[in-house]
DNA sequence: CATATTTAGTGAACAGCGTTCACGTGAACG
DNA sequence: CGTTCACGTGAACGCTGTTCACTAAATATG
C-alpha cells in the first residue's frame, strides 16, 4: 500500500478513501485484468492456433469456448501474480460476469443444458486459473527459474521414481502452453462426449 | 508464527531451529497433508463412487486416476486453507512426488506416452487444486457462506446477463462435489478420446 | 460575496507480522 | 572436569495493513 502510494505521489492513509481495505483493492484489480476476456468468444484468435476442436461440424462452439479459456490465461499472464491476485478475489464486476456469461452462453446455445454449462464454466475456469497459477510460480525471480526443475531432477535421481525419470522431460519443459493447451484440449474433448 | 509457538508452549524464534523460514514450514505442512494421497490409486474408494468412466473397458486406469485425483482434493479439504497452502508451496518431498509418480504410472502402464501422462498429470493436478482453491474460499467463513451467492445473485440481477440468470441455480448450488466430479469427468472423457 | 459543507490528503500512531541475534541453560561427551 | 552442542529465550528490527484527529482546498448554498 505504501509503494503504491508512493508511486502516485501521495500518502498510505489516502488510498482508504477510495477502497476500504486491501483485499477491495485487490479485487478491482483483477476485475480490470479480466476486462476484455469476453469479447474473446468471437473475434478470431490472432494466430490461429492448431484448432483444438478437431475436425469441425461442432459449430465451432469448442473454438470460441478455447478462445475464452486462452483469453484469460493471457490476461492473467500479462500482469505479475496475475493468477495469484484474480484467484484470491471474488469479483462480481461487469467483466468478471461478462466472462461467465460468454462462455456460459457460446454453451447454452450450442444446444448443453444449464448444469453442464454451468459446470464446464467451472471447470475451463478453475483449470486455467490453477494452470496458470502454477505457471507465474514457476517463472517467478528469485526461485532461480530453473531450480524448479533442478530441484525435481535431483528429488527423481534420489528416490526410487522411475515413471517420473521417465517423463522427466516433459515434465521440466518449459513450454506451459502445450501444457495448457493438452489440458484445454481434455476438458473439450470431453465435453464433446458429453453432448454424445 | 507467534501462534504456533504458543500452541506448541514455546516462543517464535526457537520454531527458526527448525525451519528456515515459514515458507519451509509451509512446504513440509503441504508435504505432510498429501501424506497417503498417492495410496489411492489401488485401493477402492470408501464410497464406490459413480463409475465416472463409464462402460468399463479401458483397464479401468480412469478409475485409478479418478482416485488418485478425489484423494488430493479430500486431502487438501481436510485441512483449513489446505489447497491455498499447497498450491502456494512446491515439495519436492516423497509424498508429492509419491503421488505424481502414482498418476504417471497409471498412465503410463495403460499405453499413453510419456508426454500425455505427463501433462495428463499436470492438467489433473491443476484442476483439482484450482477446484479446491474456490471451493475453500466459498466456504471461508466471515464472507458469511452464502454472501457469495447472493453477491452473485444481485450483481446478475442487476446488470444483464441471461444466461447466468438461466444457470444462477447451478452456479450457486454449494454441491461442490457435483462440480468436481463433472470437471474430472470431462478430463477423463477428454483422456479416452486422446487414446483413440 | 460570505459562509457552510464536502472532498482530498496528511502524518503520526497502533498492533501485528516474519525474522535475527546475543545470550543463557542443561545435558552429553571425551 | 571442561568443552561442546542442542535448545530455547527475550528483546529488538523493519515492515505490514489500517485508523484517526486534523488541515486545507474546492464546491455548494443563502
Amino acid at each position: 500500500m505504501r509503494r503504491l502510494a508512493d508511486a502516485m505521489g501521495v500518502q498510505a492513509g489516502a488510498l482508504y478513501r477510495y477502497f476500504a481495505t486491501k483485499q477491495d483493492l485487490l479485487t478491482a484489480m483483477a476485475e480490470r485484468m479480466v476486462g476484455s476476456v469476453a469479447d474473446a468468444a468471437d473475434a478470431a484468435d490472432v494466430v490461429d492456433v492448431v484448432d483444438v476442436a478437431g475436425p469441425t461440424g461442432d459449430g465451432d462452439w469448442s473454438a470460441r469456448v478455447a478462445r475464452l479459456a486462452r483469453a484469460l490465461r493471457t490476461a492473467l499472464l500479462a500482469h505479475r501474480d496475475g493468477a495469484r491476485v484474480f484467484a484470491g478475489t471474488h469479483s462480481t464486476g461487469p467483466n468478471t460476469l461478462g466472462f461467465a456469461e460468454s462462455l456460459v452462453g457460446v454453451l447454452r446455445e450450442a444446444g448443453f443444458g444449464d448444469g453442464e454449462a454451468a459446470r464446464a464454466l467451472y471447470a475451463v475456469a478453475n483449470f486455467t486459473v490453477g494452470h496458470t497459477l502454477e505457471e507465474q510460480a514457476a517463472l517467478r525471480p528469485g526461485d532461480g527459474g530453473l531450480t524448479d526443475a533442478g530441484a525435481l531432477y535431483e528429488a527423481t535421481v534420489a528416490g526410487t521414481y522411475p515413471h517420473l525419470a521417465a517423463t522427466l522431460p516433459v515434465l521440466t519443459t518449459t513450454d506451459f502452453t502445450a501444457h495448457f493447451e493438452f489440458g484445454l484440449r481434455l476438458l473439450l474433448d470431453g465435453l464433446r462426449a458429453v453432448r454424445r
